[in-house]
Parts: structure tokens; C-alpha cells; sequence
DNA sequence: CTAGGGTTAG
């Protein structure tokens, strides 16, 4: 059929042909409107007559400025009575994101119907205004329910954490409709999301068919609140009722492996997705890539990363901060570099991940000038602005850190976490405790356990018993260990350790359930800093015995309490397994616990061996271990030999002369300690002298 | 109706 302009005056349109002419609307207005004679069927609605001359109007109206004309044209002239011309513009104002306008049409409709309040919704949900979409339907809706109604309205819920409102609906639900599966399926997520995990297992039990779909929205449930296990259990029962995954369900459970550091079950996983010939998207690659990378597998984290052939911004982010948490935050900023040069262009996401690692590193420069960037490209959120004001206070930029902080308009927990950490780390104990009485008497923000677990390592370096018991006392009254939090409970644990209270970090070890292998470092080291070797080593093997793994770290805190006591033998067995057994690669501070402990030992000999033939540059605490091992047994014939070596090594270190100083002196050739203090002048070196601090007064353990 | 990267803590 021909439809065009020329048919008007024979269709439905009394007021066009009365009204126009009366209003004198330039009729080529609505000509140029209207006359492309193409597509009129394709936009025509099923719900209203198509040859109605207002909806043909509007019909072709696809931008906000013909929009706005045709809207104009229409109240002129009093067409906006008619019910489907307005239900029309509500529905194309909201089309191109014009809600606003969408809803001035809307109220001006007398009595809307069933339709134009769902398409009133319906603009609202596309705009993805949740909270527009909760108040339009519980404050405006009178016009009965369906199961699209309940979805969008529980879709709402879900993104806005509405789980008050998502109950409410659910009530609804039952009492009004027998609601199909896939409202059901976007129940059981909103209160997975919303963290009622078990109402949605309750929903998903009772659901009388379980597809795909809703065995991967439970799955992700469980993986979103933090129940991997379940999760993945809940994957075997769907197999056992041979239901096979999709890409969205193994997305899910890689995601759920890397929360559990389950590098094995991963793999496994990838495996799977291999064998069953599931295309990979960007989604499930980024998956994979996080959890290789996370999971501290590099190897196959690059191997991933490069074999994909459109590598996208939120994988770059995620290698970025993979790296960053594996303690390779040089080679994450160096990615960082590369990403620009390859021309991606980072967004908020980025920033923030990139900011950690150059406070990890002291790289300030780099710093400032991602702060810089970040100020002229408009890339600023809270995030960016909480991981500057933690850079610039690792790198001890306090009056920097406490700007960006104070430019901050709504600081929120995390910022204030961010400044009181920052400034415990860097040595600025004083001013962490004094952010942290600001936070409780200035700000209506609630301390948490981040923020007690960074005042009890600023207390542990201050060495300040009495400030740190009490601190555990109000972390008690605030239920900061009850919910025995691995975090919280291990900085306190360290706190005591640090202060030479074995004890008392022991009685807070026994109550951390799910202990990690840092907390049973602390434990070990805690027990090697009071001399007590045999603690340590007993924990040790323990430690083992409950099949935790070692770290690195591990074996620097039992290498220490072994040479701490001079148990060269069993110090030397540690030594060996850790390479032999566990694969690490013996850095320097392995090194200088052995070089400490044979000379120590008295067995310099052995000691100037490990010196001259480790693979790494021994530094300045190595040949202080050795050195202070000459002095002890009189040694100074081998002292004199490393020290020339030292010195041509580091003609411009001071440490190193003072490392010379301390040997003489304690041999009490003055004369000769003088002569090293003289080179240094001469060099222009100098030293500020070191100290260390422990509190003298004690006090109970609240 | 289900799916990817972020800031603070040991």
C-alpha cells in the first residue's frame, strides 16, 4: 500500500484537517516530517492504529530536535488528548534518553492505560534509572501486574541494592500472578546480589525447572557473597543433572578459583572450556587472565594475554593489577607505559589500579603525572582521588596526601583508610593516630577493621604497647574480632609479635580460625624475635603438617629464628628445602639470615663463601651480618678482606662506611674509625644515625 | 533472567 502524504486527508484525521489549517502550522512542516515513504510499516506499533497522522508524525521523528518540533506541534494544536500520540512521545523522548521529558508527557496524560504505564517504565529501565523505575512502580502503578512488570521492577531492586523493596515485589508476586521462570531466575539474582543468599537458594530450590541460566545465577550468588565453595559444589550438582555449563557459568567459577587462590581447579576449568569448544569472549578471556595473574601463574597470565587478538582496556587493568599483587608492581607500570603506547586509552578503572603500584615502588614522579593526567582528562572519581592520597603518602608526600584528601568532598571510609594508612606505613605514626581521631570526633564515618589492622602495624613500628592494647580493646568492643577477620586479627597478632610479646601474639593466634600463611609467618617470626627457636621451628613444622603452603616469607622468618640461636644445622636444612621443595629462588634477605647465622656461629669461613658465590648482589645488610660476625669472634683478618671489596663495590654508599666504623670500634682501634669518619667527610658522605624504639611502660590487655 | 578489571588492612 502507498502511504503517503497525499492520503491524509482520506484517513482518520478530523483534527489535522481541522486544526492545522486553523493554527496555520506551515503545512510543509509536517510534510518534511512525514514524506519519506519508506519503512512505515517497521515502525508502526501492534497497539495502536498506524494510520493515526500524529503517530505518523512522530514516527519519523528520530532525533530530540524534530522531536521537540513535533511535540510542540502536536500540544498547538490539542492533540496530546489522544492517548496514543502521547503514550508515542513518552516513548520516544525516553528512546533518546530524555526521561525527564518522557515524564512531563506522561503526567499530563489524564487516565494512561496499562501500556503507556508500562512503556512510561519501560523508558526508564533502557535509561537505567533503577531508582526511577522502584518509585514508578510502587507510588504510580495501578494497572495490574505482569511477569515483564516484575522483572524490570526486581531488575531495579537488584541494581540498586533495594533488597527492602525486592522483598515487597516478591510478596507481590505471589499474591497477584504464578510468576514464569524467568522472573523467578531475576528474583533468585536480586537477592543474591542484594547478599540474601539464602532467600535466593530458597527461590532456587523451589524452582520446578532449573535451566542454565538459573543454575549459573545461583552459582554466581554464592561466588558474589564470598561462598566458593558452595558455589562450585553447586556446580556438581548441576552436572550430576547434566546440565551443561555456558560461557556465563564458567566465567563464573574461574572467577570463583581466583578468589580461592585455587590455581589447579582453574586450570582445570580452562581445560573444560577448551575441550568443549566454547568461543571465548572478552568476558570469559578477562576471566582467565585474571585468575592466572592473581594466582601468581605469570606465565600462563602472558600466555592468555598475548594469544588473544583484541587484548581490551579492562584487560590491560587486569594484568596491570594482577602484577601489582604479586609484588612485581615494576613490571605493572611498565605495562601501564606500553598500554598508552599501543594508544588504549585508561578511564577511572586504570588510574586507580596503576596508583598502588607507584606507591608499592616510590615511583612519585610517575605518580604525579597520572595525578596530573587524571586532573586534565577528567578521569576522577573517589576511587582515583583515595589511591592518590595513599600513593602520595607512601611515598611520604604527607602535605600532598592530606590535600588531595582534604579537596575531597564526601570523604568516605576508604579515603580516610587510605590517609591512615598511607601515613602508618611511612613512619608517620603520630599523625595516622591523630587522622584517626579526627575520623571518630570530625567525620560521621565509622572506623573499620582495615582501619585498626593499619593502626596496629603503626603501633607495632612505634613500638607503643600502651597505645596498641588499648586500641585492641576497642577493636573487641566494636566486633572488629569477632567476626575473626584473617586481616585484623594478624595485624594485632604481628602488633604484639613486634613488641616482643610472644605470648600474647600467640593468645591471638589461637583465635584466628582461618589462619593464612602470613599469619603463620607472623607467628613464626614472633616467636624468632623473643629467641625462642624452638617455638618457631615447632610452628613451622606444624605449619607444614596442616598442609599450609610456606612463602617466602615464611622461610625468612624461620631462616631468622634459627640464626638468632645459632642452629646452623637446622637453619641450613631450611635453607636447602626451600629451593629443593618449595622452587623459591633464595633472595637477599635469605641470604643475609644465613650469612648471619654461620657468622654468628663463628663459621665466617662458610659465611665469606655464601657472600662470594651467591647469585645476587649481596647489599649493605649482608656485609653487616658478616662483619658484625668478625667483630664477635675477632675475625678482623676476613673482615679487612670484605671490606676493601665492599668499599670498591659502593665508593658512595655511606651505610657502608659506617658498617667499617662499628667493626673497628668494636675492636676498639678508634684511630682507625676516626680515619674511615674522614674519608667520608672527604667524600662528602654522611649518615644519620639509626635507632630503634620500644616502650618501657607496660600495661594491661584490654 | 546468568558473565570480565579498581581504591584502604597483615
Amino acid at each position: 500500500m502507498r502511504r503517503s502524504i497525499s492520503l491524509i486527508p482520506q484517513r482518520v484525521s478530523p483534527i489535522i484537517r481541522f486544526s492545522f489549517p486553523q493554527r496555520c502550522v506551515p503545512f510543509t512542516t509536517i510534510q518534511k516530517l512525514i514524506l519519506p515513504e519508506d519503512n512505515y510499516e517497521s515502525t508502526t506499533s501492534q497497539h495502536y492504529a498506524a494510520s493515526s497522522p500524529c503517530f505518523l508524525l512522530l514516527s519519523k521523528c528520530t532525533n530530540i530536535d524534530s522531536l521537540r518540533k513535533a511535540h510542540g506541534l502536536l500540544t498547538g494544536n490539542g492533540l496530546m488528548d489522544d492517548l496514543s500520540c502521547a503514550t508515542k512521545l513518552v516513548s520516544l523522548y525516553g528512546s533518546i534518553g530524555y526521561t525527564k521529558d518522557a515524564r512531563l508527557v506522561f503526567d499530563q496524560i489524564p487516565k494512561p492505560d496499562f501500556y503507556s504505564c508500562k512503556v512510561m517504565l519501560g523508558c526508564y529501565v533502557l535509561n537505567k534509572e533503577s531508582l526511577e523505575v522502584i518509585n514508578f512502580y510502587g507510588f504510580e502503578w495501578k494497572h495490574g501486574y505482569n511477569d515483564i512488570v516484575f522483572s524490570k521492577a526486581l531488575k531495579a531492586c537488584t541494581e540498586l541494592q533495594d533488597l527492602e523493596n525486592g522483598e515487597k515485589i516478591h510478596c507481590q508476586i505471589f499474591k497477584v500472578a504464578s510468576p514464569d521462570n524467568i522472573v523467578l531466575t531475576g528474583l533468585l539474582d536480586m537477592y543474591a546480589k542484594c547478599g540474601d543468599v539464602k532467600s535466593a537458594h530458597r527461590v532456587f530450590e523451589e524452582l520446578t525447572l532449573r535451566n542454565v541460566v538459573s543454575w549459573t545465577s545461583m552459582i554466581a550468588g554464592y561466588v558474589k557473597n564470598d561462598l566458593q565453595r558452595e558455589g562450585l559444589c553447586l556446580f556438581n550438582r548441576m552436572r550430576e543433572e547434566s546440565v551443561s555449563g555456558n560461557e556465563v557459568t564458567y566465567g563464573v567459577l574461574v572467577t570463583a578459583c581466583t578468589k580461592l587462590g585455587a590455581l589447579h581447579q582453574g586450570k582445570w576449568f580452562h581445560g573444560c572450556l577448551i575441550k568443549s569448544g566454547i568461543e571465548l569472549s572478552s568476558c570469559l578471556v578477562t576471566s582467565l587472565l585474571d585468575m592466572y595473574v592473581k594466582c601468581g601463574d605469570i606465565n600462563n597470565a602472558r600466555r592468555v594475554f598475548s594469544e588473544h587478538s583484541h587484548v581490551d582496556l579492562v584487560m590491560w587493568t587486569a594484568m596491570i593489577v594482577g602484577l601489582t599483587h604479586n609484588g612485581r608492581a615494576n613490571e605493572a607500570l611498565s605495562l601501564f607505559q606500553r598500554m598508552k603506547g599501543v594508544g588504549i586509552k585508561a578511564n577511572c578503572v586504570t588510574i586507580a589500579s596503576v596508583l598502588p603500584g607507584c606507591g608499592l615502588v616510590g615511583n612519585l614522579e610517575l605518580g604525579r603525572s597520572i595525578h596530573g593526567l587524571s586532573i586534565k582528562v577528567g578521569l576522577w572519581d573517589t576511587n582515583v582521588a583515595n589511591a592518590l592520597v595513599h600513593m602520595y603518602a607512601k611515598c611520604c608526600q604527607n602535605r600532598d596526601a592530606r590535600y588531595v584528601f582534604e579537596m575531597e568532598s564526601e570523604k568516605d571510609l576508604v579515603a580516610w583508610n587510605s590517609i591512615i594508612s598511607g601515613f602508618s606505613q611511612n613512619g608517620s605514626v603520630h599523625e595516622a593516630l591523630f587522622l584517626f581521631h579526627l575520623m571518630n570526633s570530625e567525620s560521621s564515618v565509622t572506623p573499620n577493621g582495615v582501619t585498626v589492622a593499619s593502626l596496629f602495624s603503626a603501633c607495632a613500628s612505634l613500638g607503643s604497647l600502651a597505645i596498641g592494647s588499648s586500641l585492641h580493646a576497642y577493636s573487641l568492643k566494636l566486633g572488629f574480632l569477632a567476626s575473626s577477620s584473617v586481616h585484623v586479627g594478624t595485624a594485632l597478632l604481628d602488633f604484639y609479635a613486634k613488641c616482643g610479646d610472644a605470648e600474647s601474639a600467640r593468645a591471638v593466634f589461637d583465635t584466628i580460625e582461618e589462619k593464612n600463611t602470613i599469619t603463620w609467618s607472623a607467628m613464626i617470626g614472633g616467636y624468632g624475635k623473643q629467641g625462642d627457636t624452638k617455638g618457631s621451628v615447632e610452628l613451622f613444622e606444624e605449619m607444614l603438617k596442616r598442609e599450609q603452603k610456606p612463602t617466602e616469607s615464611t622461610f625468612t622468618s624461620i631462616l631468622s629464628a634459627c640464626s638468632h640461636t645459632g642452629m646452623v644445622d637446622e637453619g641450613k636444612k631450611y635453607f636447602s628445602s626451600m629451593y629443593k621443595d618449595y622452587n623459591f629462588t633464595p633472595s637477599t634477605k635469605h641470604y643475609t639470615c644465613m650469612i648471619d647465622m654461620l657468622a654468628r656461629a663463628g663459621e665466617l669461613e662458610q659465611a665469606l663463601d655464601v657472600i662470594e658465590k651467591m647469585p645476587i648482589q649481596p647489599d649493605v645488610r649482608c656485609f653487616a651480618a658478616f662483619l658484625h660476625g668478625c667483630g664477635m669472634h675477632s675475625r678482623f683478618d676476613l673482615g679487612e678482606v670484605v671490606i676493601k671489596k665492599m668499599l670498591d663495590l659502593h665508593p658512595d654508599d655511606a651505610s657502608y662506611y659506617v658498617l667499617v666504623c662499628n667493626l673497628y670500634a668494636s675492636d676498639g682501634r678508634w684511630s682507625q674509625a676516626k680515619e674511615v669518619r674522614n674519608l667520608m667527610k672527604q667524600r662528602g658522605l654522611s649518615k644519620i644515625a639509626g635507632h630503634s624504639m620500644m616502650e618501657s611502660e607496660f600495661s594491661a590487655i584490654g
